[in-house]
DNA sequence: GAGTGGATTTCGCAT
DNA sequence: ATGCGAAGTCCACTC
């Protein structure tokens, strides 16, 4: 699988074509390559990168980037992944985040000199450049991945939002809802309605601990809705729980809390009347 | 490379020593294995995970997370990442995000049954999994990837601070910085000087494009030194450059601005006698 | 361990 | 295009 020595320009297209016969890939074009020379791994980027493929490097390499700030990497060993959709993510052994990464939209340069192959992503707005050098070459592997699976995230704040909309006695008895994502002079309020005594209600979702952030934020959105109708107005802040602190901050600026599990959420929304909200508040 | 048939559980570990002696990888141990069964793949992942090396899978799969959120991800083909440090990063072929991941610290389990492979990625605080189901598997990868290569981001703000602290004429000529992160009434002032005709100078830094907000915020910083000392404050924004709008903002507010490119800072704070800096600062 | 703020944040949505 | 808010944000730092 992996050449021994590189090859002649002349041959190097043979080379890919008994590649590419060897295996068997499944559906797609999936074609790998294990520690080619620099020569041999800059003709197969090339290729990938002309082809629109993904591409999976891994190898030592250094980078470089300028753009809105500029940074530098030394020397290291790393898995560099190339989208087809034009970005790069350039991630070290260790840690969730990518080091350096090129978001979506980048074009390619690829150059190999003095043993060192270069792939260069430059994208506009915001203009910055991503450089990367590769030494030593380990992995290579084109892709034509196919991916038309649904993600659904479950329990979103939009998601609590839309099921106390649907269905309002999971924030409180009586609870009527008037409008929701209301703006007000400080921002937008999630959800405002009416409570069984006929006052106003202004809610605040937050669909993890809520804190002192957004105690205050409430806050504010009463103080802007009481300002408005000139009439008193309750706050209810939910969230499936509060951060240390927060109940105490509540009870100061007069507010409620209203406990609320996002997967509480879910299975509200999971119920097949919950179309019906969609063509009333869709 | 690839096996055609799954073996008994006896042969496998030959197998895998084969694979190892065939491969002449470079100083790691790095492996790969295209278009395993799903047995060999279980096998293949099972080891990785077990000698804590990175691991590289592409295939069909899909995924279900649940934790702070709940999500479900419908199959596909992707690109996963597992690495040492027990992080996972579940890429579909189009965008800078990971679909699904999860953060360093992981403990796994995997399982293959009917065909399927399941690797199942679990971190507590906050308790949360990550399910990953493999039908197709293209690429395996294991690796033992070393990687001590320094990573310095440039013209951070904090080092813009740091080169107007070093080399104050860079700000504007005769400044003279008296401290830095001063703390005031609505936060902390980047810089807080006097200039050459013995005027108070509150200076504002930000890394990139400063906007209304930066200007406003500095504006509260003036108002509050100002208050305090009972003398006339001056203002001065730093940035590479202002958003549209913030000049004319900056005029009414009776602020200053200073274009100061985060290369520039980089340039002084290259400079050896820098040291001496966290000397005085640090 | 929890709280606070920054990020080459990215992403999405509304203006 | 631009600007603002949210994120399963992550991450580093402080208390």
């Amino acid at each position: 699988m992996s050449y021994g020595k590189p090859c002649s320009r002349a041959c190097r297209s043979t080379h890919l074509e008994k590649l590419r016969a060897r295996n068997n890939f499944h559906r797609g074009f999936h074609v790998a390559l294990e520690n080619p020379t620099v020569k041999e791994a800059a003709e197969f980027v090339r290729n990938a990168l002309s082809e629109r493929k993904a591409l999976i490097i891994v190898g030592n390499c250094w980078v470089e980037y300028q753009g809105r700030a500029s940074s530098k990497l030394e020397s290291g060993e790393r898995i560099i992944i190339i989208k087809d959709d034009g970005s790069v993510l350039v991630h070290r052994p260790a840690g969730y985040e990518p080091v350096n990464w090129q978001p979506p939209g980048c074009l390619f340069q690829t150059r190999s000199a003095d043993n060192v192959l270069e792939v260069k992503a430059v994208r506009r707005k915001p203009s910055e450049s991503v450089r990367m050098f590769f030494d030593r070459i380990y992995l290579l592997s084109s892709l034509s991945l196919v991916d038309r699976g649904k993600f659904s995230l479950y329990a979103s704040e939009e998601d609590m939002q839309r099921a106390i909309l649907f269905e309002p006695e999971i924030l409180e008895h009586g609870f009527k809802p008037i409008t929701y994502e209301k703006k007000v002079e400080p921002g937008f309020v999630d959800i405002y309605g009416i409570d069984k005594d006929g006052k106003f209600v202004v809610v605040e979702i937050k669909r993890k601990t809520a804190g002192r952030q957004a105690a205050l934020q409430l806050a504010k959105y009463v103080d802007a809705i009481k300002a408005m109708v000139n009439r008193e107005v309750r706050g209810i802040l939910v969230a499936p729980r509060l951060a240390k602190g927060t109940q105490r901050l509540l009870a100061t600026l007069k507010l409620d809390f209203k406990a609320l599990d996002p997967r509480r959420c879910s299975e509200v929304l999971s119920m097949p009347e919950t179309k019906k909200l969609e063509e009333f508040f869709g």
